[in-house]
DNA sequence: ATTATGACTCCCA
DNA sequence: GTGGGAGCCATAA
């Protein structure tokens, strides 16, 4: 299986990550983009480069996630979850927690998203 | 060494 | 608002 994106030798970089999603607050949900942001990058990293850097390794630390990280609760740019079966176990996962969904299954981001730009400082 | 794929994101039509 | 294409990193074959 392919590990898929692993950081550069960056195990911290998974822990981190991992870190932070246990870190979303319950009836919240984040993003790839999000969680990489707020994660250590590399350093020499391009900014354009930075976003796809953080998404796919991201992802990549997910698709290790370990018991007690609630992959769950990261999802895509897009408002939805990507996983390959996360779809149809998300939903009522985050609905138990709280979280809505769109009409087409989405989340609005506006509302669930963490940490929120403006709320807590 | 090269090609193909992957729990992503951004830009443009 | 929706859809398709291109780009970035690393792993596996």
């Amino acid at each position: 299986m392919a590990r898929y994106a692993t950081p550069p030798g960056r195990e911290e970089f998974h822990e981190e990550v991992w870190d932070l999603v246990c870190q979303i607050p319950e009836g919240r949900v984040s993003t790839y983009g999000r969680i990489a942001a707020l994660a250590t990058p590399p350093v020499g990293m391009d900014p354009p480069a930075y976003k796809a850097f953080g998404a796919r390794w991201v992802g990549g630390a997910m698709a290790h996630c370990p018991e007690g990280v609630p992959w769950w609760r990261v999802i895509n740019a897009q408002g939805k979850v990507s996983a390959r079966e996360g779809e149809d176990r998300q939903r009522p996962l985050l609905e138990k927690e709280g979280v809505e969904f769109d009409a087409r299954g989405r989340i609005d981001l506006a509302n669930y998203a963490w940490p929120d730009d403006n709320a807590r400082s």
